[in-house]
DNA sequence: GTAATTTCGGTATTTAAATACGCAAATATA
DNA sequence: TATATTTGCGTATTTAAATACCGAAATTAC
């Protein structure tokens, strides 16, 4: 019923657009991006547009148009592309987003600081080619 | 700037609740957890109300009103309280609440799977009585 | 019995984040 | 140059979840 990690849509078109595109030699465009990744095309242009200007896809519009890497596929991780669309991964922020601990000693001890740096680490190592 | 784990101001208020009360042998009322953990005594009634229901508490009203453990501090862990306000934790969920994935094998390769599966360990090692 | 205090529980509001929309700008083709 | 196609970008809407409110009911003490 209830789930401790979560990834936003967002984040989720950006890494498996990448990966889509990288596998396209001739680019891919919006709409083809959506049904492939079966969200919205509206939602995805709005992602891709983001890692345009982060300098990871080159964009043409009008006929023919559609997103190319601009990086060696293996020269990408998800760690990257995940930060784009959400920010910096921050470890060993209060889960509760407490400024003051009421507690002496915190109760989660940790544990989500050390969560949070496993998810960090995975992403650093997968890169695009992988999933070529 | 973005977190990966995340607990709701309900989940801390019902784990630090139960710790503020079993400190106490005379039984803490709605106003005393309010001030003790920084939050409002609205969400402090209704989370402690979901408490009672699950009959982890008996509350009492009037002046000299408050609420009490039913249990013994040692017989009460963390995920237990955990899971009356946010359900139950599932394990091996997608990330992305996706019915069907759009790869042939997932992106997330399971690493949340396991940063789950430590997150409810950790919760369920832990016993009210260590926070005494 | 009255007044003060406290929880109960239904509902309202807020909020933040995510997602969707629609027009403008660019490009290709014919 | 006209038309069709596609991305760009600002904004609107949705949504779900969290949080706050408020009158009612219970209890105590004097």
């Amino acid at each position: 019923m209830s789930k401790v990690v979560s990834m936003s849509e967002a984040a989720s078109i950006a890494l498996h657009g990448v990966i889509l595109i990288a596998r396209e030699k001739e680019g891919l465009n919006v709409l083809k991006i959506a049904e492939r990744t079966n969200t919205s095309k509206h939602h995805v242009a709005k992602v891709m547009q983001r890692l345009v200007k982060a300098g990871y896809l080159t964009s043409h519009r009008g006929p023919t148009g559609g997103f190319e890497l601009r990086k060696k596929p293996e020269d990408i991780n998800f760690l990257e592309i995940y930060e784009i669309i959400e920010g910096a991964i921050e470890i060993g922020k209060c889960p509760m987003d407490k400024q003051v601990c009421p507690f002496d000693k915190c109760i989660m001890n940790n544990v989500t600081s050390k969560m949070t740096r496993e998810f960090k680490e995975y992403l650093r190592e997968q890169t695009v080619n992988q999933y070529l």
